[in-house]
DNA sequence: TAGTAATCGAGACGGTACGTCGGGTCTTCGA
DNA sequence: TCGAAGACCCGACGTACCGTCTCGATTACTA
């Protein structure tokens, strides 16, 4: 499954000097000028990189932005567990909201978002490597919570997820200006409301 | 409005002709190979039309494409109202699924959300000529809803249509699959739950 | 035979002013830092002219030089027919040896005349479009001599050509440093008198 | 002589297996592709061998082909002495051509002569390491001949190497097809009577 | 007969130029 | 006189080799 056809170059020999060089480079540009102005041309010499290695390493720009991208992420948008899901929701969706706002990190996952749009395989990596892991916290975040009583035992987790991040997406995909944090109370409000309300006869 | 710094042509000399054909062009090659092989070289020559032409009524790729996709979507998405909220919303949303999952039109949208993500007129024509509109016809047929008891008063509507069009953008924007008819049933009726249902003490 | 697979550029609409440009920016580039230091992209980048204009007219850099070479050769290695074929030979070689030394012209013969040997392309066209003309001439000249009775009938006229160019080429080929004047005179008379003398018994 | 800047490595512990497979994967591939083909990436390649190898032993490829081509021509083109000049020379310039011609000689020899045009050292090393010795022997045995009365006293030795040679060298510079053996009978007539013929008045 | 120092294969690295593609501007020519 | 055709400058693409470099793993001299 992960035979491709390149020559597959050794990853024992690979210079993590340059690769560090080249995410950063890729933040950079993409934060400077917007990632439609990024090159793989451009990283490379920013980074003081051969435009070979990013090519060795990386199929296209998305895939390098998408790699820098995950580190920032890792730290970032944190979940915490104070025992209380809905102040747990709030923090989790506002520091997801930040991300899209963070100088850095923000305008190079909109990029990424855009290129993912028409290029399978990076939508591909996005999901399993970014997206994935992350809504599996939050579903075993709230799957805590349902096991503790804070939520009846049958509601449904998979669409509290998408009530929760969709809005987010839908401003972003739409380029509208971001909710502020009283508006993500209430909306995390809105969702444990349905949650929680029996449904109807 | 017309306050392009361009000499402005003369519209009334347009040819109707090149403009259709050019608009056709577009919205085929979309969705054969895709938004990201579009050119305005492979649509002039496609149209017959000279590069020149395209560029002297549309400033990019996007525009040409927003406006295939407007004219297409005029009767597309229709907003009923059967007098029963649920039922209506259902049918909308299901409705604007359908557009994203639809041959033609769908690739044209995807490729646009795609552009307007760095490209402030692009993503302002959309909203202001495509968006609003759509989202205020929801408003109304929500707020006549709660006028007539179906909705309690203090219903926040705003969020509730975010809610809606939420998980919708969620997926798209992230290549993940559609919901299906039944998802969009269960979809809704959260949405609906957490409007009726009281604020928590 | 001239049916090319490319789209075949109009020539009528072909800018004179860039075509120049790139001529002399070629035989700038190659007189300065060698034939091996010319490129495509540093003429183009001296001739302030794009790429793909070089290579909408011409295929190789070979084939850039030689225009340019053609196009000095012309007027210079003249063709004197003074009545005596012995002075007049001494006068085209002696020109002709001027033209490998020439510090615009030389360099830039020399590397076509590198670039020729595997590059069958190239050899066709300098054999078709300078040598053959040139050796015409001289195979004109030779034979007026033998009409007039400078030359017996019976001269071999081809042979003579290649006696004649041959030790120049041979020099060059071999980078040895070039006849003087006196040398030639002696060459040419050498030629001659094998021409005169009778074929042994 | 010896005076490279480089650490000059131990030709002691040079590895004879591994010179012999790169000079014959040059030969190969220059036979195969032409010279123009000929990489030092694509004959490291092929000879199973690193790049920093050749590196190590050869400052170019020219130089690689020029070692290739050395070992090949010891043996050929031999140089008769039957006694009789003119059928000796026959059989020598005939011996030459035929090198020009040989399928695996040949293509690296016309390398070397097309490199040798921009590259100033492979030109010395060509000149005494295979032209030089060469032509002392062509020159000696003329010589010889001319003590022998075969020649006049005052015949220009030097004039008539470089008449043999030149359109040998004049035909394969140009990519002209060669001479066939009766030519070449004719060739050396030609010389061999402008060097007994005596000179004009 | 070990130790050790160089060469070996492999191949990643920073570069330069390649030949191609598409962008957006500008000119020419035919209807 | 308008619009198609398309040549133009430009910038980036992804690839091929260049020549240098660092790796372990032999391999062949030295101690």
């Amino acid at each position: 499954m992960t035979d491709s056809p390149r020559p597959a170059p050794n990853p024992r020999r690979r210079s993590e000097r340059s690769r560090r060089a080249i995410l950063s480079a890729a933040l950079e540009l993409c934060a400077e000028n917007g990632y439609g102005k990024v090159t793989i041309e451009g990283v490379a010499a920013r980074a003081g990189v051969s435009k070979k290695t990013i090519y060795r390493w990386w199929p296209t720009k998305g895939a390098v932005l998408l790699e820098a991208v995950i580190e920032g992420v890792v730290s970032a948008s944190p979940l915490p567990d104070t025992g209380n899901i809905d102040a747990d929701m709030v923090t989790h969706v506002t520091s997801v909201m930040r991300l899209f706002t963070s100088p850095v990190i923000g305008p190079a996952y909109t990029g990424i978002l855009s290129e993912l749009l028409h290029e399978e395989a990076l939508a591909r990596a996005v999901n399993e490597e970014l997206v994935a892991p992350r809504v599996a916290l939050v579903h075993q975040r709230l799957d805590a919570a349902r096991r503790q009583g804070q939520l009846p035992p049958d509601a449904d987790l998979e669409l509290a997820v998408e009530m929760l991040y969709g809005p987010l997406y839908y401003r972003h995909a739409l380029k509208r200006p971001f909710h502020d944090e009283q508006r993500i109370v209430e909306l995390v409000a809105h969702v444990m409301r349905a949650l929680r309300a029996p449904a109807r006869s």
